[in-house]
DNA sequence: ATTTATGTATAAGAAATTTATGTATTTTTG
DNA sequence: CAAAAATACATAAATTTCTTATACATAAAT
């Protein structure tokens, strides 16, 4: 993660809800699409996504499918049945997140 | 804080935020408002705020006035001039995170 | 009289991330 | 065509941030 501390925390949520959407993904491509998502804003190093990822992986919530494209290796992951269920619970989190911070920044428009 | 990590990074912003609003807090006035605002969800722990504005003190952005009350101790803290200024860029970093955060929430709504 | 609330503080440990490397192949560019 | 950049994974040391636990002290409430 480059620049603003704030997206320490949510690095884990970022993944598992790009996996809902897309599927499956590896990890270099979370990379490249958190930081077209973000126009540059935010980027992801490798020395936190994959001890991420091998996590999540032991926690049961993603599982693994190694390939090989051009001869380079992709480990492509995708959320287990648990894994979805819990991405339900962390994206409602994040919503009340981003609706606590929102009062914090603009408390007068909170109605 | 309580609960969900997404919290982690947030501190030292959400301080300096009731810090411009309110001209000056004290350490447990700074807990009380934030579990206030975000109706329990956010509870700071001491652990966490004391060091966090010790070192925004000795970073410079905050000074601090000594008071006693009732017979006990309480340290008003206030954004400096270089504080307020790391405030304006704090909050415009976590307007963007929060923008950057619902498109990832919410990608078909980014228009 | 005891518990809860108010008020500040620190220290040990855990967790997440940064920074720095390392390896290897493919594609681009000068 | 040689060098650099992009692709792709990984880990280890250090740092930062926060939790948990503890400490001390006074005021208010039960």
């Amino acid at each position: 993660m480059k620049n603003s501390q704030l997206y320490k925390g949510s690095l884990n949520t970022i993944i598992m809800k790009l996996l809902e959407e897309k599927g499956r993904m590896y990890g270099y491509e979370i990379t490249q699409k958190v930081k077209e998502i973000t126009k540059g804003e935010l980027k992801i190093t490798e020395g936190a996504l994959y001890p991420a990822l091998h996590k999540l992986e032991a926690e049961g919530f993603l599982e693994v499918e190694v390939e090989k494209v051009d001869n380079r290796l992709r480990k492509y992951y995708k959320l287990t049945e648990s894994g979805e269920k819990e991405t339900v619970n962390r994206l409602s989190e994040l919503e009340e997140f981003i609706r606590n911070m929102q009062v914090l920044v603009n408390p007068k428009l909170s109605y």
